[in-house]
DNA sequence: CCACAACCCTGAGGGC
DNA sequence: TGCCCTCAGGGTTGTG
C-alpha cells in the first residue's frame, strides 16, 4: 500500500524516465472510473504532449505536461503500479492503461482491484482546488514540532487516525503511522491532544526517520508494491510492529497487540507503547 | 468535532 | 484439492 516513501521511490524513477518525452497514444481496457474525467478526454489531452516533469503531493503523483498547463494526477491507492517497460515486455496482468511513449518505451498502469485513478487536471487552479486541502508534508524543513504540536493541540481524536488523515499531514498511512508510532514509544488509542511536549517532540522525529527509512529502502512491498522497473522495496525487512501481532516485541519482547482504530488495524506493543 | 459504517474491488487466507 | 466465506485497505461520503 503506497504511502510517502513507495510514492517518493515511483516518484524518482519516473522524473528520470519521463521528463522530455512525449507521450503518443493511450490505451485503456476494463478501467472502470479509474480514468477522469473520462477515457476520451484524458487520451485526447496525453496525445502529442511532452512531460515537463514528475512530483509528488502527499500520495500523488503528479506528471506535469507542456504545452498548457494540464497535470495528471495518478493515485496508486492499494494495489496501483505505474511502470515503465520496453513496449515487447510482457505486461503486469492487471494493466488498465498505457501511454506508449516516443523512446519505444510504455508507462504502464496497473491496478487488480481499480481503486487507483489518473485525473487529469486542466490547469493549476483546478489541481491546487485539490491539493490545497491536504495537511503539511512531513519532510518539509517547514513541518517543525511546533507545526506538529499546533496540529495534534484541541484534537480530542486518537492519535494513530489522525496521522493517517491526509488533511492533517499528507502522505502517512497504515504501515508508517504504526511505526512512528512504536518509535515514539505512543499508544496509538491516545488521544491526540493528551501528549506532552517531550512526546509530540518524539513522535515528531519519529514520522521523519520512519519516512526516511523507508525511503531508503525503496518502499515496503508487503505484497503489491513494485517501482517502475517492476522492483521490490526492502523496507519489509525492517518493519518493527507492522504486520507482526502475537510476535514478540524487538525491545521489550512483550506480544504485539492488534486492533481495529478508524476502520484500520493499529500494531503495537501494550507495554512499551504508553 | 468525533466515531463508525458503507462503498469501491478482488486477492489472499482460513475453515471445512 | 477445492469450494466458500470473510477480510483488508485509502479515501470519500453519509449517518448518528
Amino acid at each position: 500500500m503506497p504511502e510517502l516513501p513507495e510514492v517518493h521511490t515511483v516518484v524518482t524513477q519516473l522524473r528520470r524516465e519521463l521528463r522530455g518525452r512525449t507521450i503518443i497514444r493511450l490505451a485503456e481496457w476494463n478501467t472502470r472510473k479509474m480514468l477522469q474525467p473520462t477515457p476520451d478526454i484524458l487520451a485526447r489531452i496525453v496525445r502529442g504532449a511532452r512531460v515537463r516533469g514528475v512530483r509528488r503531493r502527499a500520495k500523488l503523483i503528479l506528471i506535469d505536461l507542456e504545452d498548457g498547463a494540464a497535470v495528471l494526477a495518478v493515485h496508486l491507492k492499494l494495489n496501483g503500479r505505474l511502470l515503465v517497460q520496453k513496449s515487447h515486455k510482457p505486461r503486469d496482468p492487471y494493466t488498465r492503461a498505457v501511454f506508449t511513449l516516443d523512446d519505444g518505451n510504455e508507462l504502464r498502469f496497473a491496478d487488480s482491484r481499480k481503486f487507483g485513478y489518473i485525473r487529469v487536471f486542466n490547469n493549476a487552479r483546478e489541481l491546487n482546488a485539490v491539493i490545497d486541502k491536504y495537511g503539511p508534508e512531513p519532510l518539509d524543513a517547514s513541518f517543525t514540532a511546533a507545526r506538529l504540536a499546533d496540529l495534534l493541540k484541541h484534537r480530542a481524536t486518537k492519535i494513530k487516525p489522525l496521522l493517517m488523515d491526509q488533511s492533517v499531514i499528507s502522505g502517512i498511512g497504515n504501515i508508517y503511522s504504526d511505526e512512528a508510532l512504536f518509535a515514539a514509544k505512543i499508544n496509538p488509542r491516545r488521544s491526540a491532544k493528551s501528549l506532552s511536549q517531550i512526546e509530540v517532540r518524539r513522535l515528531h522525529r519519529a514520522i521523519q526517520n520512519t519516512l526516511r527509512a523507508g525511503i531508503t529502502h525503496h518502499g515496503t512491498s508487503d505484497q503489491w508494491f513494485v517501482d517502475t522497473h517492476g522492483r521490490k522495496g526492502s523496507h519489509q525487512n525492517y518493519l518493527r510492529v507492522y504486520g507482526r501481532s502475537g510476535e514478540p516485541c524487538p525491545r521489550c519482547r512483550t506480544p504485539i497487540q492488534r486492533l481495529k482504530l478508524g476502520g484500520r488495524s493499529a500494531h503495537f506493543c501494550p507495554k512499551c507503547q504508553r
